[in-house]
DNA sequence: TATTGTTATACTCTATAACTATA
DNA sequence: TATAGTTATAGAGTATAACAATA
């Protein structure tokens, strides 16, 4: 990714949310590509595995709420993905029209190998702030959002 | 857009920066469309009417780097906006390969037309924050993506 | 009637490479 | 040889609507 020319004059852009949020995701994409190289894998693919790992059984239909992907879209994904073999899908007996989605021993061996690369790229992905700018970012964007705080262990 | 499922764990996604900034640019466009309904207006479109506006003469390809928008797909953008007249293009004495981009008057006229709601959507897209936190999470977003800071007035 | 997943279609933005004209 | 813009093509992601099965 290409540094910004600093000769430029955003104007208004400068205060807009909605732009340093695009560019800030054009970045975060760079980075993950960066990151995560040779492994084959896209965020798309990467967040549903994350979140089958740590909700077993979750539905279709609430994943892709949760991801913010179209129902139409997530079935495509999951679809390829029950063919590559990495989940597995259940139709639960209190409502035949849902499916459950569950990891297979295939997909959880894939969230392990990838567990590594996400992780250690955290840090990248966040190298021209603080620790303390990091932490205060994540925690605005999650309110943005209205998303919860994550689990915090208290020693 | 609809709000995001609170009984799904998202595991490490919580912490994830790209993961966090895609929600908030999704939240971002919803509010852009909201906010800008009725004036038939695009976000790539609003931001290149915005930098020409600032920025008299900008070449096509500083403009493409400036706003990461490929110089490919920046070609079919201003030839589009030429087509409505609202861009005029000049080739520079001092380099003939170049194009340099100027609004017309109607270009103007456009520009006067979107700033009010382009405006008075800044305060709707961080309804969920503080004003301390709004200048907070901006300020953190130009610094990690490299923006420098705009100039404010100093009293 | 409403909901869940599916299928099909189209559109936007993007990625890439090849081409021209200039430098 | 390198650069600025253009053209063409393909792909990913998304939006939308219609459909079958089930509630």
């Amino acid at each position: 990714m290409t540094d910004l020319p600093d000769s430029v004059d955003y104007g208004p852009l400068s205060e807009s949310l909605g732009f340093l949020l695009r560019l800030s995701q054009l970045r975060a994409f760079a980075d993950f590509f960066d990151g995560m190289a040779g492994l084959d894998v896209h965020p798309g693919e990467l967040s549903v595995l994350l979140v089958l790992s740590a909700n077993p059984g979750i539905r279709q239909g609430v994943l892709a709420r949760a991801l913010t992907i179209k129902r139409a879209h997530m079935t495509k994904m999951v679809r390829a993905m029950e063919r590559d073999g990495l989940v597995s899908r259940t139709v639960p007996q209190d409502d035949r029209r849902a499916v459950e989605l569950w990891l297979t021993d295939t997909g959880h061996a894939r969230v392990a190998a990838l567990r590594p690369a996400f992780d250690t790229q955290q840090p990248r992905e966040t190298a021209r702030l603080t620790p303390d700018e990091t932490t205060t970012l994540k925690r605005l964007l999650r309110k943005h959002i209205g998303l919860k705080e994550p689990d915090t262990p208290c020693p």
